[in-house]
RNA sequence: GGGGGCGUAGCUCAAUUGGUUAGAGUACCGGACUGUCGAUCCGGUGGUUGCGGGUUCGACCCCCGUCGCCCUCGCCA
């Protein structure tokens, strides 16, 4: 480890890691430095299990043991959990007690000395690798929690993954380039985190909620390729894959169409995966229409891990006895199913209702089902599909005995909405959705306007910047709904892990997006003149994307959610439990920005 | 903003229909022990049952309020 040459090193510095010591070292003097994980007593004999980042190492304390410095064992045998020690002492190989659970359990070092840097107090919570303690508490000391070895190796994981995607950056000519912290609110999006500005009285600043401005004028500035491992930050309610501050990998090039992007992304990835993680992921990266996905597994973030599509019957429906089916497609809708092998003894009557009431959520009426025997069809549709109509119906869902089909007919949106959930219900249930396989998929062609049915009017279904795929379009307000953009998501195991598209770089298309969505040219010079203004002198045509790194890293580490895979998580209300932001300040510094807050008074509010 | 779950010893949990002194494991303290590795054995300290109010002869348990954490819908261009 260390390059300091001996005779320049404290006599109570490590020449070893926890990790490091096996047969090999048999009989060297070595210094350990670490905190202790656990002790056990046996009269005249002690043992002291170090701890490092790298590994436990037992040490001995014999009280017969020659050469050992006076007091030594009085001084063990008062040392507690957590304190930490600098140990010199001998290897020496542990003959018939070899522990194998431990890399470095064929060797022990019996103690000759040992230097107490500091005792601890009893942790709040044991600090051992099988989490215990509830979250809270080890937020709240997250520095402990830290410690334990399913923190440290996600960190250490997520740094591997991170340096890994740096340097095929670098490789591949993109500048590493910082934008602001401190930057312009703008109303379109989520909530900003604000900042007041001292020297410019009632005015503020927002946090960045992406860099996606800045690195588009990088573009324009003829910066070709840049990238950032940036902060994000967004106001908005939080979920056990969002924090209020998040990381993305993000980066923009020039010159470019999609395959450009997704070519160049793809092997980031892979490269990352291989080198963060160890995972050699199946490539190439199918790619998907965003109508393609939908209806191939109602969702625009598929799980490629198991099949399971959703099988089109809107024709078999049209005819059918079934009023349910015949009915939807009359009124404009359609009819798709699922065909899960070889489930129908997984789900009895009761299973299948609780299936049709998890679809209610998503707006269904519904689940109709089947069982396939031996003999046809059993089950809520039976009755319509005795002999040749249901030897069709198996047929076309390709069902085989024992397999248990699920429908749903309604209008586009709610089936494809239902049956991607059903679908993912059931995959989970039956053991398809393996969680150290990882497959991924692009989806393109996102529709550019989605109707907001609270606000009733068009919004932006990606990014303001992102291209139509018609270049030429003249007037957005006639089909808005048909309108695809050049967006499109990266996609593993059925999460959206990066979004990104070929933006808009004619200032005038820029302003035609804008009126259509009836932003005023007033408002669009107020929030984005200096972005209008950047493309009247020189833009060139580019497009980029942003990852999502804590959900990439918790993804790839099969960990629940992002908290996991990040050193100093907040709670769900943003609360930092550690350091207790965000607090009061004083009215002095609140006078310093001219700032009055109306919020009660502390002392006013309950408190625990 | 809405819905759901949780809150009992430092930690993880238990406590019958509302009923005697709120228990166990672990940690911690003391003792025994020379081959443990989740050591073992013996003994001990440790409680505002999140907080406030209410119902009741009696509340960890029921009711109201409140705080915190987690999940989720909305939200996250």
């Amino acid at each position: 480890m260390s390059e300091t040459p001996k005779s320049q090193r404290s006599s109570w510095q490590r020449t070893h890691t926890c990790g490091d010591l096996t047969s090999a070292n048999q009989d060297q003097e070595v210094v350990l430095n670490g905190w202790i994980e656990n002790h056990r007593h046996h009269g005249q004999l002690i043992f002291v299990d170090l701890r490092d980042r790298y590994g436990v190492t037992q040490i001995v304390v014999d009280q017969e043991a020659a050469g050992m410095a006076d007091g030594l064992f009085e001084l063990v045998r008062r040392l507690g959990q957590e304190d930490v020690l600098s140990v010199r002492g001998r290897v020496r190989a542990r003959g018939q007690n070899v522990n194998k659970n431990r890399s470095t359990g064929e060797i022990e070092v019996l103690a000759l000395a040992v230097t107490v840097f500091s005792e601890a107090e009893p942790p709040p919570f044991e600090v051992l690798d099988a989490a215990e303690a509830n979250e809270e508490l080890r937020m709240q000391y997250r520095y402990l929690d830290l410690r334990r070895r399913p923190l440290q190796e996600a960190l250490v994981k997520r740094a591997r993954f991170v340096t890994a995607i740096r340097n095929y950056l670098q490789d591949q000519r993109f500048v590493d380039i910082e934008t602001p912290i401190l930057t312009k609110s703008s109303p379109e999006g989520a909530r900003d985190y604000l900042v007041p500005s001292r020297v410019h009285p009632g005015k503020f600043y927002a946090l960045p909620q992406s860099p996606q401005i800045w690195k588009q004028l990088c573009m324009v500035a003829g910066l070709d390729r840049y990238y950032q491992i940036a902060r994000c930050f967004r106001d908005e309610d939080l979920r056990a894959d969002r924090q209020p501050e998040f990381t993305q990998i993000d980066l923009e090039m020039s010159f470019v169409e999609e395959h450009d992007v997704l070519d160049l992304v793809e092997g980031m990835v892979v490269h990352g995966m291989r080198e963060g993680f160890g995972v050699e992921l199946p490539q190439p990266f199918p790619r998907f229409d965003f109508e393609q996905a939908m209806a191939l597994y109602g969702s625009d973030k598929p799980d490629l891990r198991f099949e399971m599509l959703l099988i089109d019957c809107t024709e078999l429906a049209r005819k059918s006895a079934f009023k349910v089916f015949s009915g939807a497609v009359e009124a404009g809708g359609i009819v798709k199913g699922l065909c899960a092998k070889g489930a129908a003894e997984k789900y009895s009557r009761k299973g299948i209702d609780e299936l049709t009431a998890f679809v209610q959520q998503f707006g269904a009426k519904g689940l109709a089902w089947a069982k396939i025997t031996d003999k046809g069809v059993e089950g809520s549709i039976a009755k319509f599909y005795e002999g040749d109509a249901g030897a069709e119906l198996i047929a076309h869902m390709g069902a085989a005995p024992g397999d248990l089909l699920l429908f749903g007919a309604d209008q586009p949106k709610v089936v494809h909405k239902a049956l991607g959930e059903v679908r993912l219900k059931l995959g989970t249930a039956l053991g398809l959705r393996d969680p150290k396989q990882f497959r991924c998929c692009w989806v393109l062609n996102f529709p550019m306007f989605e109707w907001n049915e609270d606000k009733q009017r068009w919004q932006f279904a990606h990014n303001p910047f992102s291209a139509p795929v018609d270049w030429d379009v003249q007037d957005f307000t006639a089909e808005p709904a048909r309108h695809r953009s050049r967006a499109y998501d990266f996609v593993m195991n059925g999460w959206e892990l990066g979004s990104g598209s070929i933006r808009i770089h004619r200032p005038a298309l820029q302003a035609k997006v804008f009126d259509f969505l009836g932003i005023t040219p007033e408002q669009q010079r107020a929030n984005f003149g200096y972005v209008l203004d950047a493309y009247k002198y020189g833009a060139p045509p580019h497009g980029g994307i942003a990852l999502g790194v804590d959900r990439f890293v918790a993804l790839a580490l099969g960990r629940e959610g992002i908290r996991d895979v990040i050193a100093f998580p907040k709670t769900s209300t943003a609360f930092d439990l550690l350091s207790e932001a965000p607090s009061l300040v004083s009215d002095e510094q609140l006078r310093e920005l001219q700032i009055l807050s109306t919020a009660p008074k502390a002392e006013d509010a309950a408190d625990s």
